[in-house]
DNA sequence: TGTTATACTTAGAACTTCTATGTATATTGA
DNA sequence: TCAATATACATAGAAGTTCTAAGTATAACA
């Protein structure tokens, strides 16, 4: 995954595919395909990495699946998010907010994540 | 580690450290101490858990270490942050900021880590 | 009709992290 | 004075996670 460090990107993508779940249902590649465009190319998920994410989460329960055949025939499994895990992105937002104050701190950055 | 989740504490421990040992010199206990104090309690690194960061930091020269025995008679290790370590400093913000740039556009919110 | 893009799955290799345990000494306070 | 606590560091390996690599299948396109 081009220069972003791989601990970023692990403590970001469960943040970042709820929030897009929380907007529209939605299916692995599409998800793979958004983050791309967010990130302007930096973070490419392989669809190897992105689906057991998807699995665990569903596992979880913070989401849930069903099978959809599209107009082109192709069928997709997408993915909505679920109240429990409308609650998780929230903790998980106070928690990216935690973090920014802190590195804020030492960065001697004000933090607008608030 | 209380209710931060524990990818974000790892995600940002090396920045932390870096970027405490940046400023100032210091050692294992003091750090822990620091980012107890930074984080108003919410990060309490177990000795085991920072110790280990240390020494990984080191073993990739980011940091280097020395003994020093303090005021108290008490023995110390030391560290210093290498060059190269302020170059990864400087990347790792980079990444923090790239992060927070995806982040804020979905959650609306405009972000101020730049 | 061959190649590329779309779409999903999963075993297990590879890696990381933290727990648990150990050592040692200074300080505090009962 | 001595027990408890705080300071200070080290590390084996348990426990966990993540990603690579390989596989299946079909639509679109050239």
């Amino acid at each position: 995954m081009e220069n972003l460090s791989k601990e970023l990107i692990g403590a970001s993508s469960i943040p970042i595919i709820l929030s897009i779940l929380s907007k529209n249902e939605s299916y692995g590649y599409e998800i793979i395909q958004r983050i791309k465009e967010l990130s302007e190319g930096k973070i490419n998920y392989a669809d190897g990495t992105l689906y057991p994410v998807l699995h665990k989460l569903e596992k979880k329960e913070l989401i849930e699946a069903y099978w959809k055949v599209a107009e082109t025939g192709r069928r997709r499994k997408y993915y909505r998010i679920k109240s429990k895990g409308k609650k998780e992105l929230a903790r998980e937002q106070e928690n990216w907010i935690t973090i920014n104050t802190i590195i804020s701190k030492l960065w001697n950055i004000e933090p607008r994540l608030t």
